[in-house]
DNA sequence: GAGCATACCTACTCGTGCGTAGGGTTACGC
DNA sequence: GCGTAACCCTACGCACGAGTAGGTATGCTC
């Protein structure tokens, strides 16, 4: 039943899809939607909701937390555009319709915050594993580009339906991670003297 | 006149915003907007495209074809995220609106690949230099997740007013230089034997 | 000052789509 | 066979907002 909605709202947008439309898909009609799921928006979170934690899951249950951090980072980023691959009309609701959408900007900017979070606790992890620190809104904005050059990989890939997930993912640990490791060792980039 | 629409566009969204609003947000009264300007989709196309345009002249505009790679991409960072930084509405309305919305999108998807291709040619150059040589599918993913890094991190300049500007382009070449370089020198990362 | 054009506004029509009221149908108890 | 209760549908009310028709004021020509 959520199917059908996440596949409605994935096609046309939120705005663009009607709730006749989604309940005709779902082979219902239209006040069972409303019984059982409430209103169009309360729908549209549920989606969210359910796509959102679909997505988590695969990746925690992927990098535990007591690995090396790039390995942990390359079961991650695996997981993540493994799920992406699998579930094209969820990352497309989660991700392309809510942004912009008011209403829903906030859930997903908690969601999206929470994969910072990890993001930024990894690679701090790591630097202190190494003796060093670095101030921690540096740590949030470079794990803010690691998370947007992922969802940038992820919508890649959701317009190349043949494109490969694993090699996808490999692609974004070349990015990543090369990067990253530089920081690790202390090597940093400042702009020329001009 | 465009102002005030890119105002309220980027306030509201495409469609929660009315004409009304428009028209009263630019002191005048919503025949006029017809009149001069036309349907609310032609609308908002005007005002993309103005955005798109002012954008891609800034950073075009700092980053001369004949500096070398590292130069010009740190020239044309610090000119987005300038950019990024003054026209904050504009952004929202370019880049947070405009996706998922199916009519627009292609507008912006041009925009986006140009990008890309901008990079990923820069990438190119480099290469060559070097003397090497990577798969065009390669350099464009490659490119595509540098775009989505700067794009996410202008997200975040977006919605933190105090940020410099400066600073965030430097991070982002933290980020992407540093795994930048390490490509084209030849160091890649694979993935372990499992 | 009469005729005319330009610039603008108020007040409408009309389509669209969310959310619901009220009616039909099947299954079960008596 | 008849009451009734659970379930689901068709068909509507209603609000909102895009786009427009027709009227009013200001300035310009003769």
């Amino acid at each position: 039943m959520l199917d059908a909605a996440v596949k409605v709202f994935s096609r046309r947008g939120f705005h663009a899809a009607s709730m006749d439309e989604i309940a005709e898909d779902a082979g219902i009609s239209k006040p069972m939607v409303y019984a059982y799921l409430g209103t169009k928006e309360e729908l549209f979170v549920a989606c969210l909701h359910r796509e959102g934690t679909r997505m988590m899951q695969a990746i925690a249950g992927a990098a535990a937390p007591d690995l090396p951090a790039d390995d942990r980072l390359w079961r991650g980023l695996r997981a993540f555009f493994g799920f992406v691959g699998a579930h094209r009309d969820g990352w497309a609701v989660l991700y392309r319709q809510a942004r912009g959408e008011q209403p829903f900007a906030r859930e997903l900017a908690t969601m999206r915050s929470r994969l910072v979070e990890v993001v930024a606790g990894m690679l701090d992890h790591a630097l202190r594993a190494e003796g060093r620190e670095i101030a921690a809104v540096d740590l949030e904005v470079v794990a803010y580009a690691l998370v947007g050059a992922t969802e940038s990989l992820a919508d890649w890939l959701a317009d190349h339906p043949d494109a490969d997930p694993e090699k996808t993912a490999t692609r974004m640990m070349n990015v990543a991670w090369l990067g990253a490791a530089q920081l690790l060792h202390g090597v940093t980039w400042r702009p020329p003297a001009d």
